[in-house]
DNA sequence: GGACGGCTACTCGGATATCGCTTGTCCGAGTAAATGCGG
DNA sequence: CCGCATTTACTCGGACAAGCGATATCCGAGTAGCCGTCC
């Protein structure tokens, strides 16, 4: 898994405690982490894409949530930054070489071991879609109440 | 995720269905999926290292599977190929930057952004380790009944 | 005829190269604010 | 003093390289079977 899903939701979340008043913009963020400002934009592009957060050029520009903390989920900022293919992406190995001479009608349902596969991953999305946002900002304000207020202060100082 | 894991996989199966009676050498397993030989081989290393196959040297030696199928798990064969490592790794940038500048109260807790990823991630796990190579094989079979016969006859006929 | 020693062919195993993707960087297009000028 | 056009600085956005791990390959170490020879 890349690692620029870890700066997704770290920025995201970063972006859910200043709130939908003002626009962040990357070098902001970037600073925040130690993160390489350039490659940090290019992954808030593609959750642009996805609609997660909306960015506004010009001086007073940056990045915002697109919508409430508590309707977007980790899969959703996982699959922006992933891509929408499959972990495991079958390739039909089983109609390839000699095994593939076997009758068609063992080749009738999907692939046994690609399903077993897939189930397995469609758990992992399912917790996945199941943590929204919200629910993380409440885990770390639990271990630090003063978290969201830090953070804030923190990125206004933070400079390129 | 690896190609690797499926091929892997696949050839696990078809070492099931041949049986504990004798060792089938890389050279038959990859043409009966057209695969790399070289490299096949070198991923069946990593299952004899986990201790899911056996190899024997030797004339007439090969691959065989090192314990009962409903003993081998897909996470098995996946943390074999994988490695241990999570697929999430938590690279604690919350402790860099500016950010890291916040009262260390707030750093007792483990970061909740991966806390929440290995949540799922355990959840995926769980849903490997709760299917074994016999279901496999069983989901495989109710396709095609002839399949297990099928798979020895042309693995005998696969040719380098 | 039986047994033993050497030989051969075949197998795995690890060291070695190559490729693609993730990571990282750069500069241009566009926009909103600030500013200076004219009415 | 107020409104407008221009300038300016700052932002995102996509095009362009580099590093590293997955992919692929080769050759050597080792073993089991086979054959010839000797007793």
């Amino acid at each position: 898994m890349g690692e620029g899903v870890e700066w997704a939701l770290h920025s995201c979340l970063l972006l859910a405690w200043v709130g939908d008043g003002s626009s962040v913009p990357v070098a902001k963020l970037a600073a925040f982490h130690a993160l390489p400002r350039a490659y940090l934009n290019k992954q808030l592009q593609a959750l642009v894409r996805a609609g997660i957060v909306s960015s506004t050029p010009g001086v007073r520009g940056g990045f915002r949530l697109a919508r409430d903390p508590a309707r977007i989920t980790l899969l959703d900022v996982v699959s922006a930054i992933e891509g929408p293919q499959a972990v495991f992406r079958c390739t039909e190995i089983r109609r390839r070489g000699a095994g593939a001479q076997a009758p068609d009608s063992d080749f009738r349902l999907p692939c046994a071991v690609a399903s077993a596969m897939h189930r397995a991953e469609r758990a992992w999305r399912r917790a996945l879609a199941a943590e929204t946002l919200a629910d993380i900002m409440q885990a770390a304000e639990r271990a630090g109440p003063s978290a969201p207020r830090a953070a804030r202060t923190r990125l206004e100082q933070a400079q390129i």
